[in-house]
DNA sequence: TATAAATGCAAGCATTTGCTTGCGCAAGTA
DNA sequence: TACTTGCGCAAGCAAATGCTTGCATTTATA
């Protein structure tokens, strides 16, 4: 029942995008989410646990309440994805490695080295 | 009925990813696309429909062959929402760059320069 | 002009999805 | 020890999805 949905299905709902988007700021437990939504508690908590299913979040207990904080390393799978179709809409393109290299410098120059 | 499904959701099937796949390297038209799946023009069909419904590709008629071309700026939107959550995955950046050097190398091993 | 090729349209159908309500349980609190 | 709070589990349901088969239509071709 529980097909391990991937990260692709996972962004396609627009409250899971919300939910991420909520938690990506600061960790929140799942009332906390919920009250930010019209549909029910239930209705969140299963996003919730679509979201963990694919590790985009992770939820951890903490007392009675269940903390979910953002773990979003799996959305590089549909960077790269994106990424290598980007010829199609910048010329920019042309070759990707320049892109994440130039990134990775770019973050590395924020911090160390 | 159908209510225009956004470029999230359109990717969301791996069927839909393909085709994009396939039309993205070179034009095709509708019969040519369904001769690479298991399932039914007709399925196939619907799924161009989905795709050109959000902009992810444009179809022109050409004599009694529909032509089926990638028009992907519409993944920029992905790319941008995507970016945003960067630093939540860039310590892997590492690994990505590989991945995105070994999909270059592939690539370019298998047409020119 | 028949015949084949390339498609779209429509009806039918099994699943999957997204939600809801109802209930139970464990962890804090009065 | 009662009561409240945070949540998950499960059943039920309507709508959306993904496919299929059957039929009609337009454009090439022999």
């Amino acid at each position: 029942m529980k097909a391990r949905r991937d990260v692709y299905q996972a962004i396609a709902d627009p409250t899971r995008r919300a939910i991420i988007n909520m938690i990506a700021a600061q960790p929140h437990n799942v009332n906390a989410i919920a009250a930010n939504f019209d549909v029910t508690r239930q209705a969140i908590s299963l996003h919730i646990q679509i979201l963990a299913d694919c590790g985009l979040i992770n939820v951890k207990q903490q007392g009675r309440d269940r903390v979910c904080e953002a773990r979003l390393d799996q959305l590089g799978e549909i960077s790269v994805w994106v990424d290598q179709y980007r010829q199609h809409w910048e010329n920019k393109l042309d070759n990707l490695e320049k892109y994440v290299v130039n990134l990775k410098n770019e973050r590395n120059g924020k911090q160390s080295k």
